[in-house]
DNA sequence: TAGTGTTAGATTTTT
DNA sequence: TCTAACACTA
């Protein structure tokens, strides 16, 4: 306890009655929640696996695990919960598969292979695939997932004939689910709510497991998770909450941050502690955010304050376009990077849209700025990765038609779009999956011979290595399997340089690897069944396991809603400009809040220095644009803003003498060192 | 099946 | 204005 604030120690005492932590950005909620689930187990008794924390991300799950780890012996955490919701709802969908219909080895799909099904199922449907965007739909569809509304509910409340039709869907994309043995991402969090809600014995069952419950990012919790809250919990409603309200950031993809305010209606025992002591900023930083978010009219008023030190005022950077705008901030890292010794991995730049990204990484490159940019494409969702995926998948769940769809003609086998629509026709029509069909009479008789023939031996090839694979650890069966397959020819096949070919290869290395590692039960050691496995690794992104070198020393570029959860000790805001942020299309009330909360949050990022840039003209679809400054930045005070450059021929001369600054300390310090 | 033409869309994104 | 996904043709 020692360490701790009075009402953060409040917060980890108080286990009798459910409780809800409004934490500010920056107050040690992290830590809160890690406390917490040391006092129940060294004072309050409770056992380790009767503890069930729950978070977004894989990668808040793993840190809050490893700062645990740091404050209990293993023996005394063994068999503590700490997982995404979507991870807590596979644990339960697989200990009480048979209730969902499911057969061990079931899969789940991830957002792109559920997309494909949906076109696939549109296809097949004309009506429906003139009126429906592939993409709209499933958008749709997973809202009403979140919210719990089944098909026919759906079809009952569409309100207009696109809506009915995206219902209709939704019947016919769960069923199709269903007879492939698969769920997507939702139904981790929906079936197991439905199974709670409707088997009291079950519900008896989970309630009994879980002593203690604590969910962290409350604000970020949707109608089913939420739900999934108060059935797992129970009457006894041993729950803690954290989460802050002004860092409601993920509305717009179904987040109810009035879940906050439901705690209070749902949980009459329900007691509230602020935490509003910040550790990590300067106090200008937290001056400009408390500024900013008292024009939030949806939100609880809370002040941060912090002991940190008083700070400066933060510059506004006036450029002239983007890239003056991305060149005057690479050249002001860079002078920090030499005048102050600032490390680069200690800066980050922020900005609302990705699309930002790009002349900044043109620039820091121009000037030899080492940089990571967060986000883009995924190393899992490369198509080599993909494509090794399925074969797995399809090992353990030999009903996976998104596999099966995605590496039945990878490496070519002469099964081409005519057989596959064929077969998707014989397969819905006796309602079971791709592989079944291609073994049934109709398909015999009305696929072409040569073809059909073809696709039973591939069928069969499937059947044998699925024996093998578990036979022996799966890295090494996949390893055979590729070989068997001569992926690497296919590769050399597709790729025009052979040094392309090499990369896509050493990344299933990678994953070979990757496959290994994540192989063993973190808690047990034991190796994981095969089924296990492929489950494990739908929901973990590569990404997060091939965390590059902590101490890489790269200037962070990151878009606001990434930011979310980190710190930095100087922090560049671009793109401070009306219709950029706020964006153009959040000008609505709503909306427009849930903008300024995303300043708020870069903001809040920072621990040092604040830096804000904007541009004077911006090209926008091919057209040059005068640009106004984001209102946002009329909402602090003018004292605590510095502006710079604001006319023109000043920017200019300032601008290059900073670049002459910068390049002279470079030199010198060059000279100094005798070698670049 | 590769190559070319056409058209929409251009915010944020985890699991 | 630029891109990427798609549909169409050779």
């Amino acid at each position: 306890m020692h360490g701790l604030n009075p009402q953060q120690q409040a917060a980890v005492r108080h286990v009798d009655t459910p409780l809800l932590v409004l934490a500010g950005a920056g107050s040690g909620k992290t830590r809160v929640i890690v406390e917490k689930i040391v006092h129940l187990i060294e004072a309050k008794g409770t056992p380790a696996n009767g503890i069930w924390a729950v978070t977004f991300t894989n990668k808040a799950a793993r840190e809050m695990g490893e700062r645990i780890a740091q404050r209990l012996p293993a023996d005394r955490r063994r068999g503590l919960n700490i997982s995404t919701f979507h991870t807590l709802g596979l644990k339960l969908i697989r200990r009480e598969t048979a209730a969902f219909g499911l057969r061990p080895g079931f899969t789940v799909l991830d957002a792109e292979d559920s997309l494909n099904l949906i076109k696939s199922l549109l296809a097949q449907n004309e009506a429906a695939a003139g009126l429906l965007e592939p993409k709209e739909a499933q958008r749709q569809i997973s809202a009403w997932k979140n919210d719990l509304l089944t098909p026919s509910r759906a079809a009952t409340a569409a309100a207009d004939e696109v809506e009915a039709a995206i219902a209709s869907l939704y019947h016919d994309y769960d069923r199709q689910l269903t007879a492939c043995n698969a769920l997507d991402f939702d139904d981790l969090i929906k079936r197991p709510v439905e199974l709670l809600r409707d088997d009291s014995d079950a519900r008896e069952r989970w309630q009994r497991r879980v002593r203690y419950l604590l969910v962290d990012e409350y604000q970020d919790t949707n109608t089913s998770q939420y739900e999934l809250v108060r059935l797992l919990v129970g009457p006894l409603a041993r729950l803690t909450a954290v989460g802050d309200d002004h860092q409601s950031i993920y509305a717009w993809r179904g987040a109810r941050p009035e879940n906050l305010s439901h705690l209070a209606r749902d949980f009459p025992r329900l007691a509230t502690i602020k935490l509003e002591q910040n550790y990590r900023s300067v106090n200008t930083v937290l001056t400009a955010a408390n500024q900013l978010i008292a024009n939030d009219p949806t939100t609880q008023p809370k002040r941060l304050w912090s002991a940190v030190g008083p700070g400066e005022a933060h510059r506004v950077l006036v450029c002239d376009t983007a890239d003056d705008e991305a060149e005057r901030i690479a050249t002001d890292i860079l002078h920090r990077h030499f005048k102050d010794q600032t490390p680069y991995r200690h800066v980050a730049i922020l900005f609302r849209g990705n699309h930002q990204a790009r002349l900044l990484e043109q620039q820091l490159r121009k000037l030899s700025i080492p940089y990571q940019l967060t986000g883009g494409q995924s190393f899992f969702e490369r198509a080599e990765v993909k494509d090794a995926m399925a074969y797995l998948r399809l090992m353990s769940n030999p009903s996976d038609d998104a596999a099966l769809l995605r590496i039945i003609n990878t490496p070519r086998r002469g099964i081409g779009p005519t057989t596959l629509e064929r077969l998707g026709l014989i397969a819905r029509e006796r309602r079971t999956h791709l592989a079944e069909a291609a073994r049934s009479i109709s398909a015999e008789q009305r696929l072409d011979p040569r073809v059909h023939h073809q696709l039973l031996q591939f069928l069969d090839w499937l059947d044998a290595a699925r024996l093998d694979i578990n036979a022996r650890p799966a890295a090494e069966a996949m390893r055979t399997l590729l070989e068997e397959i001569d992926y690497a020819a296919y590769l050399r096949d597709q790729e025009n340089s052979s040094k392309a070919a090499e990369r896509r290869w050493t990344n299933l290395q990678d994953w070979l690897e990757w496959t290994e590692r994540i192989g063993i039960d973190n808690d047990s050691g034991e190796a994981l069944s095969l089924t296990e496995l492929v489950q494990k690794m739908s929901l973990l992104g590569i990404l997060e396991q091939k965390t590059r070198d902590q101490d890489d020393d790269a200037v962070r570029l990151l878009t606001l809603h990434a930011a979310k959860g980190l710190e930095f000790p100087h922090v560049y805001l671009s793109g401070m400009e009306e219709d950029l942020l706020p964006h153009q299309d959040c000008q609505e009330d709503d909306r427009l809040a849930e903008e300024r909360r995303l300043c708020f949050v870069g903001i809040t990022r920072a621990q040092k220095s604040l830096t804000f840039t904007l541009t004077k003209r911006r090209r926008r679809y091919g057209q040059w644009r005068d640009v106004r400054p984001s209102r946002f930045l009329e909402e602090i005070d003018a004292d605590l803003l510095r502006w710079e450059g604001i006319g023109v021929q000043k920017s200019e001369e300032e601008h290059r003498a900073t670049a002459a600054e910068a390049m002279s300390t470079i030199r010198a310090m060059l000279d100094n060192a005798g070698k670049p």
